[in-house]
Formats: structure tokens, C-alpha cells, sequence
DNA sequence: GCGAAGTTTGACTCATCGGTAACACCTCTA
DNA sequence: TAGAGGTGTTACCGATGAGTCAAACTTCGC
């Protein structure tokens, strides 16, 4: 989560921290008197915490599904067995829901950048790690979220974030390319149209992955991003300094 | 709904195309009587045949833009700077206009296909052939449509329908990759995997292209696929027979 | 068990949107 | 120029959905 987007979302979410850190404050008297916070409200404010957490992560799964305007509040609230108000406690808006969904999957991304620029890799395998951690926290850990999709569903300001963000992940992602091309890992190619057709295929992955498949996540991941990566990759008439080169796109587990 | 749907909306398409048939009908006497609808209805219907079809292209761009759900007829409508009233006149509802936009991209896709297996080319190059057709039409002539989202918008009664022309065309797809590994064309790999990644680069085309934008639809169209099958395409110790292979990614005209 | 905090709910408001119908207009032919 | 067919429009209806609110219920320390 970056600056100040989420200002006024942030009540919410900044009174359960705030009141986290309150829990242990010293007692006035000897007595032992529990304050009437100290033990109550840190479990509820960890609960709401958990239980947005399952609303944003089944609404991504709807929003996948129906896209945001073709799912309705009370969609996602059947599908977590409880009524749409009770919703309303724990997000600000349905656009509050989306905004956050976008920003989850927009961390996964920048944090996978990240170790990936400060791995002392190759650009190419510095370029596989970040593709393919984004893509498995997407199927995996996320609720499938497709972030880049239904930006314009976003309110005008949220949306400014959001596009800054992502033209950013984008730029870095450009960015890896251009240093394997510069360090030979990387055959000669537009970055631009390479970056693009990569998270295409990488963010249209939830569009066709099931969770009880016969593909695991993981497996998912890496053969995905194994086989675009192939498309780029320069050969190797030497034996390349540390990475693996996998040879073949069909690793072990494939059937 | 579901039963008598079809043959209610099929007023309007029916209607034209018989009365075309009709136009050239026999008449009844020697008298030079020209039909009355000789000259005015074949005009009128072919104007009726245009305007369906602006529609189809604006809705394309508009769901590409906002979604199904995210876009109303009167947003239709107003790009096409008529009232929403007036829309149907030429479409029945606003599914049969995404039903019919489904089916527009379908047929392009199987349109590419068909002639990619017929052209005795190697299995790479049918798969070059099928996927880069398909991608310039996208982007090209049928408005940026994204022809494999929202599926889940359709009527029962046409989801069905378009879901099982999309396994038929995937699965044609997928066919041509195994006839590469079998001619040698194409390395070892997963088909059903690379068949997924290839659609969804394709697909994701139409988010980021820009009819004003430096790059051609035809450009982006052969320059994309070219990168996606180099990471499928079998190592070539010696010249290929007839087609002609690109080396690296960056076709004269990019910048 | 008491009371207070936190939580869920049913019932409501208001706006939007798909679709319809009656009417008005425009453009050709006779 | 009359009128007929096709075309577009204004005004409307019913349904759905986001978001609110006061009241009921649950939990938990005491």
C-alpha cells in the first residue's frame, strides 16, 4: 500500500491497528483491573481483520468470474453465508473492495520485483523469478485475481493510483528485459510488446485455472513462464553461469 | 426464455435476407411493374445489414473497455450519437448483441484455422498462421473485441453454444501444436499449456492496443505471435524447407 | 446472570438500466 | 403532393442493486 490512497478507507483498517498497539497500556492501580480492551477487542479487531481478508478474497474470485458490475454485493455475501449489511462492516464501498484487491495484487507484484532486481541474477532469470512468483501468488495465495483488468470500473482517483502502480510494475518488468539484453541472457527484442505479451499470458492464467485440477499452482507457474521465457531467451552456446536452464518446456510433474 | 428466444430474435435477421431473396420475385403481369420493394427494401435492408453492424463494433469496443455489465445501451447508443430506443430496432437485446459479437470473433477464429490446416505447411507455421489471422482481425476489423471474456454474461442457452465453438477452436489449436511436435516443427512441450498461454497473450492484445498508437495492427499481429512460437519453435540445425524463419523479434518497422 | 461491546439482520431508499410503446419524422414512389 | 414504409424519439415501466439504519442478537468480562 503506497502513500496516502487510502485516507479515508483507512479507518477501518488503522483503528484495529491503532487499538492493537493500545492493548498492553499500563494499569492505573495495583488492582487487577483487565482493561476492558486488553483482552476483547485485540481478538475482535484481528477477526475483522480475517474476515475482510475472506471478503476481498472471494470478491476477487467473483469479480473474476462475472467481472465487477455483473456481481452484486449480495453475491458475494451468499457465497460467505451472511447478508450484504454485515458486509458493510468490514469494507467501505463495493469500489473500497475492488481498490484493495487491485493493490493486494499490485504488492505481490512489486514485492517478487523487488527480490527478483536484488538476486544478482541474469536479466532473463531475474525476469523468470519475478513472472513467476507475481503468477503463482495470483492462482495461489490470492483469490485469483486478475489485477489488470476492470480498471475503469475504479472511481477516477483510485484509478490514478492504480494505473500509476501498475505503469510502474510495468516499467520494471521493461526494465529486467533491457538488462538481459544488455547482459546476453536476452536476445535482441522490443521490450515493450515482450512485457506485454508476457502478463497477458500470465494474467489470463485465472481465466482457465481450476484449483481441483490436476495442476498444481507451482507447476503452473513455472512451465508457463519456462515456455514464454523460451520465446526470448538467447541460446546458450555456453553453459550459462549459475542459473538451471531447463531444456524442454514439460517438466517432471506434467502427465 | 431459453426456448423460444431464438426463433423471436431470428425476425429481424430472417426478415432482411428473405426479403432480399424476394427483391427479383416474378411479376404478375407483362406490365413493367417494378416491385415495390424492388428498389427501396434490398437498399433499405443492406443500410438495416450496416448499421447492425456498427453496433456490434461499438459494443465490442465498449464491453472491451467497461465490460458487459459495465457498459448500458444508452452508453452504446450515445457513441453512436442515437437514442437507446433506436438500438433495437436492429439488435433484439443486449445479450443477443454479445451473443453476436461472440460469434463474429469465433468466426474469424475458425475462419484462420481452416485455412492454416489447409496450406500443407509445417505444424509451426499453420499455428503462425492461425494465430496471427486471428489476433489482426481482433484488433483490425471486429472492434477489439475479447472474445473469450464474460462468457459468463450469455444466456444459458448461448453460453452454451459459444463455449462449446471456444473448446472446438481451442482444441483445433491444440492439434496443430501435436502436429508440429510430430513433424519436428515444434519442440517437446504441453499443448493444452501452450495453447492457454499463446490465447491469452493474443487476448490480452486488445487492452493495451491503440488504433492511433505507432503500431500497426498487422505489425503487432505478426511481431507478437513471432514471439510467442520462438519459444516453442524447434531449434533449426538446418535451413527450414519453405517458410521463412524470423531472426529475432524486431521486424523492420519497429521503432 | 448483567451489562456493554461488537455483530448481524430485515426493511428501507434512491438511482440506474433494460426494454416497450406511442408518436413524430423523413424519404421515397406514384 | 399524398401517403406509405421505414426510422428515430420521448416518456415511461419494472427490476435490480448499492448503501443505510434501527433494532435484534451474540459474546464476554465481571
Amino acid at each position: 500500500m503506497t502513500a496516502g490512497h487510502l485516507s479515508s478507507k483507512a479507518r477501518i483498517a488503522r483503528k484495529s491497528t491503532a487499538t492493537t498497539q493500545r492493548a498492553r497500556r499500563p494499569t492505573k492501580t495495583g488492582v487487577s483491573k483487565a482493561p476492558p480492551w486488553g483482552n476483547a477487542l485485540p481478538g475482535a479487531a484481528e477477526r475483522a481483520e480475517i474476515k475482510r481478508g475472506s471478503i476481498l478474497r472471494e470478491a476477487a474470485h467473483c469479480f473474476n468470474r462475472s467481472g465487477f458490475h455483473g456481481t452484486s454485493m449480495d453475491d458475494i455475501a451468499r457465497e460467505l453465508h451472511v447478508t450484504k449489511a454485515s458486509l458493510y462492516r468490514y469494507v467501505q464501498s463495493k469500489h473500497d473492495v475492488l481498490f484493495a484487491i487491485f493493490n493486494l495484487g499490485l504488492d505481490s507484484g512489486f514485492k517478487h520485483l523487488e527480490s527478483a532486481e536484488n538476486s544478482g541474477a541474469s536479466g532473463l532469470e531475474k525476469l523468470r523469478m519475478a513472472l513467476r512468483g507475481y503468477l503463482e501468488d495470483m492462482i495461489g495465495s490470492l483469490g485469483h485475481s486478475v489485477v489488470l483488468l476492470e480498471e475503469n470500473a475504479l472511481r477516477p482517483e483510485q484509478s490514478r493510483i492504480i494505473i500509476q502502480r501498475r505503469d510502474e510494475a510495468e516499467k520494471r518488468f521493461r526494465a529486467l528485459v533491457s538488462e538481459g539484453i544488455a547482459d546476453g541472457s536476452i536476445m535482441p527484442c522490443e521490450p515493450k510488446l515482450a512485457i506485454f505479451a508476457f502478463l497477458g499470458a500470465v494474467s489470463w492464467v485465472p481465466k482457465w485455472y481450476r484449483d481441483d485440477g490436476e495442476w498444481s499452482a507451482a507447476l503452473v507457474a513455472q512451465s508457463l513462464v519456462d515456455l514464454l521465457l523460451q520465446g526470448i531467451a538467447a541460446p546458450t552456446p555456453k553453459a550459462p553461469k549459475t542459473a538451471v536452464r531447463r531444456r524442454g518446456n514439460t517438466p517432471k510433474a506434467f502427465s
